[in-house]
DNA sequence: TTTATGTATTATATCACTTAATACATTTAG
DNA sequence: CTAAATGTATTAAGTGATATAATACATAAA
């Protein structure tokens, strides 16, 4: 797994899991923890296909559905954009976490641990962690 | 998504999502939390495969594979049976819960929380779940 | 005018997953 | 002994998501 360094920002893809994803993944992580700024320009669709030796199409799907989420913004001819507005980068943020925590919780409960059994391996990680 | 009685499990499959993958999930499950007891006798691959309305083969590869995570043994003609390995079954569960924090804790750092952001999100809602 | 950009279309390829249709050996039940 | 149920194996085919390829067009900036 190579990582390829485009802008501020650094991709590893692996082949084996939607190439799509991993890009829109990779982006949105970036913007929710500030890595790109808001309104930051992203690297033209070809730019970034080439860059990533992917095709162009794969990465206009990785942008649309950024446009989707309302997290990026398409100017025409002059490319595409993060966007400018901060409230709905922290909604994309809190949606994304809110569903990776109830998907978590829903495996852990299906391999027989209640919530705070899960509250106690955390903390417990988390302890270990900053002794 | 119809639920599908079978001995003691319940099943509800999602077309979409891969049938092997969820059978074995089910199974995995039924196991990890006592459900299914130790040295219990699973669905004959053909009766299992009719009460879900998929293919024997499909059922087959959820069951070599609950075989290769030593969840499961082939008695020849005789069915195939949860294993009487306790600890074997404790060690399965503990893999997944540990494989499950770990996917899950990167996915958060990727969205910009940090291992105690994560903890104190879910303290609150076990705090929340019992007032 | 040239260039870079987003966007769209059509075709093809690949791969995992699933189904289908059998077949065989072994063990249990009658 | 016979029949039935079981795990197992094989071969073929179908399906859908993903990805690539090759173009094409409109727009805006240089």
């Amino acid at each position: 797994m190579k990582e390829i360094h485009v802008g501020s920002m650094r991709f590893s893809l692996d082949p084996g899991q939607p190439l799509y994803e991993q890009v829109l993944a990779h982006i949105r992580s970036a913007v929710a923890r500030g890595e790109l700024p808001l309104g930051a320009r992203l690297p033209s669709v070809r730019e970034l296909a080439q860059a990533l030796q992917i095709n162009p199409n794969t990465v206009m799907r990785a942008y649309r559905e950024l446009e989707r989420e309302g997290l990026a913004e398409s100017h025409g001819s002059q490319g595409t954009y993060i966007t400018r507005d901060a409230g709905r980068v922290e909604a994309v943020r809190r949606d994304l976490a809110a569903a990776a925590v109830a998907a978590f919780l829903a495996e852990m409960e299906r391999l027989g641990f209640t919530l705070p059994d899960v509250v106690r391996m955390l903390q417990e990680r988390s302890d270990a962690d900053t002794p």
